[in-house]
DNA sequence: GAAAGGTGTATGGTCTGACCATATTTGGTC
DNA sequence: GACCAAATATGGTCAGACCATACACCTTTC
């Protein structure tokens, strides 16, 4: 086993067995050498993976604040990681799709009460002035709607998706040649979510992905 | 920005510029730091990210082999991304649990022929002498229905669940105190996909983790 | 005594150069 | 041709140095 991973696994109990948790710092990379016995590039390899795994931040200087503070933001690891892996392998657009549509009827059927975050993304898209500024907000109230689901897991997935569902949202609605559609669709949505009707939220937002990409449209109703 | 990120966006670049795909080689970390005129340190460093990411693949020694290789295997990165985040935040059985019920309702739904591995899962579960070696098959048989699915999305993220589901499933069984319910459940998943028959499959999947984890039912048919 | 400013210092970030372990390549020997 | 030993390229690790940053502390000033 390399160093580095020893010395993560170190750091991993540590974390384990102090109990520490967000916000807590660890030693400094100097201090953390020393103790475990290893050299202070080994602890830094090993800190860059804790860092890519969003489990660390490191900040320079002095104070409370510097040093090596534990975090919780797995949402840039999953965006890198999707990103990364799509550009090498064949993972299709449609397995990216149905991925969304999947956590968004999920979210549509527990959401009883439609945050500000998506009510404020509905009127920006009324005065977007572009297909791209429209996209932004169109993207906004999606992940709006999934956070307030309250399955944390899913909305890192679902923002993990973030860059692929721009493209492909630009490309729709370029394909639509207007958005109007569309935001009716959104429309429909947020009032069966304000309703409190789930089943009718589910269906508004399986209409809306059907139209945005007719390609999805052959399995979406088999729950 | 750092002199690491520099370096893995210049080699990300690369990849993509060169259009490499997985098995082929980067250079080596000393010639990476002089093209980039950085230290080797720096190159090391992205490369450990790049690494964290299942991306690439460092073998030492000498040869066709040896190197960085690149490669595509982002579910150990999601293992290690759930692990540490789970035990760094109060992430929920719940949300894993739920995740889990939508993933294989999905694939359920659109598995139409069981694959072999979970035929052979399902067969060893009936000689299993423990609950530890009973959930070993049981996992690999809810895991082999998921990638038959063809999502490998999907499929990565209940891989990267698998460690979670396997102490949620060991506690089911020990709470049951025994076995042939869920493998009566077991054998209703199996026939109703040879039989085509997606909404049964669905339903049986559903019943299946209700019976397991009782805490879930509460949201299941909303679909 | 309080405010302002300068200095000290601990931190991460980077670089250099060296040595080690490993695995292939190369070339010599039988 | 087969076998074995040396050379070599690779990643892995270490030690030590220097830099930039940002807070801590002390001195000066009013």
């Amino acid at each position: 086993m390399r160093t580095f991973e020893t010395v993560l696994a170190q750091i991993e109990q540590r974390i384990a067995a102090d109990g520490l948790t967000v916000g807590d710092r660890l030693p400094g990379e100097r201090q953390l050498a020393e103790q475990l016995g290893v050299s202070r590039s080994s602890v830094r390899e090993a800190l860059r993976v804790l860092e890519t795994l969003g489990v660390v931040s490191s900040q320079v200087g002095r104070g409370p604040d510097a040093g090596a503070v534990l975090i919780s933001r797995p949402d840039g690891t999953l965006a890198d990681l999707l990103r990364l892996n799509l550009g090498l392998t064949t993972m299709s657009a449609r397995e990216v799709l149905d991925t969304r549509l999947m956590i968004e009827r999920w979210s549509a059927a527990r959401v009883t009460s439609a945050p500000a975050a998506m009510t404020e993304a509905l009127a920006a898209m009324d005065t977007a002035a572009s297909p791209e500024e429209f996209v932004t907000h169109d993207v906004a109230f999606h992940v709006a709607l999934t956070d307030a689901a309250g399955n944390r897991l899913l909305s890192a997935v679902l923002r993990a998706l973030r860059d692929a569902l721009v493209s492909n949202a630009v490309e729709a609605v370029r394909r639509l040649g207007h958005t109007g559609d569309l935001q009716a669709d959104h429309r429909r949505i947020h009032a069966a979510i304000e309703a409190g009707d789930a089943a009718e939220a589910v269906e508004a937002v399986t209409a809306h992905l059907a139209r945005a990409y007719p390609g999805l449209s052959l399995t979406q109703n088999v729950f």
